[in-house]
DNA sequence: TTGTAGGCGTTATCAA
DNA sequence: TTGATAACGCCTACAA
């Protein structure tokens, strides 16, 4: 049997409440016997049960993590990874748990989520998924993981990701690409709509056009190959692409390649997420670090934050990301017009 | 304010008792009060508090999962996600829920799997590396994935490595590869201690031996560049490797080809772990499914039969494995030989 | 500075 | 079949 506080009181000489207090810094309470309480505590190995804390305290000191339904459709991609890694090591610094919370064929995430905050297993809630419309009127805090549709009213973190396709279209313009595509649009996820227009506008402000039959949805390579390969096939084609993950970019520089077509010689790509893979491919993929980790660590001290009383909602938090010129974005010979 | 059983109690007129019994399926109440009381408890959208059944059940119907402190340098890899999945499923059908344990810099996730038990927040511990030398006094049910070094006295769930690489070494073998490689051998890792075991015994049964200069260490294509160079310049050079992953093959093909060498017509790979980017990759990786989603689900389950007494430790799980035929291994025309 | 008493929300035991 | 009571382990007024 684990040891309790009144085993620990009990062995020491004193009431329960002395131990209680010399074990979380109270100040009510003699420096001999603070240190003396600790050393017995130590010895009998107890350790306070938290269960029993939160139910006192009413605050579990865990957090909700909630993973989207199609998180199965994204396995190959680290980003959930890297995101996990950042949350737990922001969540263990201040002793906090995190509590995973995911779907299952019965049980939509959106749900388990209702259900963890209404049985009181969690103090907050941390969302992988900007899409769930997570309801708004939770009884406990709630951040966002990415641009949910109302941020105004919430709390979120996220990167511009409006810049971030700016910067990529901006950098394939500056290297005399006029035409452009998109590979990885789908109307659904916010991201990518923000990161479609970013890349309008920097067409825009260049005087060109989003075509629209250039704009390719996520497993185009797979399910529209006729599709490409008609596109490609044109004289007016893409010369280069911005594709929303390196892995992505990598099976369109695949399936370029079936086409004879080579990256960078022939078409340029420009991707995201910064992957091992990527960076190992030949060639190295040109492309924009979100930086998920640093996504984790904020969205978990803002909820700790939250949680303290320090920051109160709605509040939005941009984690800079980075471009990282490499091998796959070729300068463009335009002959006299990239010296217009 | 949430609702608590006894405003619920006080609403219907009766003691907290009887709605308690009225919510748990206890047949010591009558049908109609039964149904009075989940109907008023529904409407008042009341939901018992977890932490405060814990208390007095002692038990948490909280899982932890422990993830390894190296999982930061498997992030490519889908593997943890696709358990998570599993374990999340087999879990939510149960209705428990899944408390993530990482570590982090200042605390190793073995301390804090410790911690977590210690402070009573979990009912068991499920953990996802097999290095981690997990404590065997831990006052609640582990349960490996992988293959513990202590085995014996263990509960684990794993494929059969040994088996599964002497089927992929076989394989290789029947296509007349008679110099065989190996890409990823950790001798800290078990199972890769574990495969490369499998390969020696198909090649001692065809009375062939492992080259030791061919065994290569996983960042072998960053790391040992020069060394792999050597290797597959030489005239008597591996026709074959075997892959620890998938994510190796794509780049010892890669590094081959800047050395001449084509994959499957120079140099055949069959790698572990089936991901999407080997399905798609030129030539399409003939890999070994480990089904890391079944991993998680029986771990999840052997789990759950050991809480309910169902099981007692220990208990060892073999997940079957799968082996892909596909494009990245090539028949060897060895002439005479292959019809010896 | 320390101890006592009551309660956090729930369930199990016993009595009615 | 239902209700009262005590307990799970801890914390915090309040009293000493």
């Amino acid at each position: 049997m684990k040891a309790t506080i009144k085993d620990v009181a009990r062995v020491a000489g004193v009431s329960p409440s002395t131990v209680s207090r010399a074990l979380h810094g109270s100040d009510r309470i003699s420096e001999p016997m603070r240190r003396r309480i600790q050393q017995i505590a130590r010895e009998m190995d107890f350790h306070p049960n938290q269960m029993a804390r939160s139910l006192v305290n009413r605050e579990t000191r865990i957090i909700g993590i909630v993973f989207p339904d199609d998180a199965g459709m994204n396995l190959g991609n680290p980003f959930y990874p890297a995101v996990l890694q950042g949350l737990g090591h922001a969540a263990s610094n201040e002793r906090y748990q995190m509590l995973l919370i995911t779907g299952s064929k019965e049980i939509p995430a959106a749900e388990a989520a209702r259900a963890a905050m209404d049985s009181g297993y969690v103090s907050g809630l941390i969302l992988l998924t900007a899409e769930d419309a997570p309801p708004l009127e939770a009884n406990v805090p709630v951040v966002v993981i990415g641009h949910p549709t109302d941020a105004d009213k919430r709390c979120y973190v996220d990167n511009n990701n409006v810049q971030a396709a700016y910067d990529a279209a901006k950098h394939l313009l500056e290297n005399g690409h006029r035409s452009i595509g998109l590979l990885g649009f789908e109307s659904k996820y916010v991201f990518t709509a923000d990161r479609r227009r970013g890349v309008q506008q920097a067409l825009q402000e260049a005087g060109l056009q989003l075509n629209h039959a250039w704009l390719f949805p996520a497993g185009a390579c797979r399910t529209q190959a006729e599709r490409l390969r008609e596109v490609f096939a044109q004289p007016q084609r893409p010369t280069a692409v911005v594709c929303m993950d390196d892995l992505m970019a990598i099976e369109l520089a695949r399936t370029l390649r079936g086409f004879g077509l080579l990256v960078p010689q022939d078409v340029s790509l420009i991707s995201f997420n910064n992957t091992e893979l990527g960076r190992y491919h030949q060639p190295a993929l040109t492309t924009i670090d979100v930086h998920p980790y640093q996504l984790g660590v904020k969205a978990m001290q803002l909820m700790l934050e939250i949680l303290s009383g320090k920051t109160a909602p709605p509040a939005a938090i941009d984690v800079p990301f980075t471009l990282i010129p490499r091998d796959s974005v070729i300068k463009l010979n335009t002959g006299s017009k990239t010296h217009a």
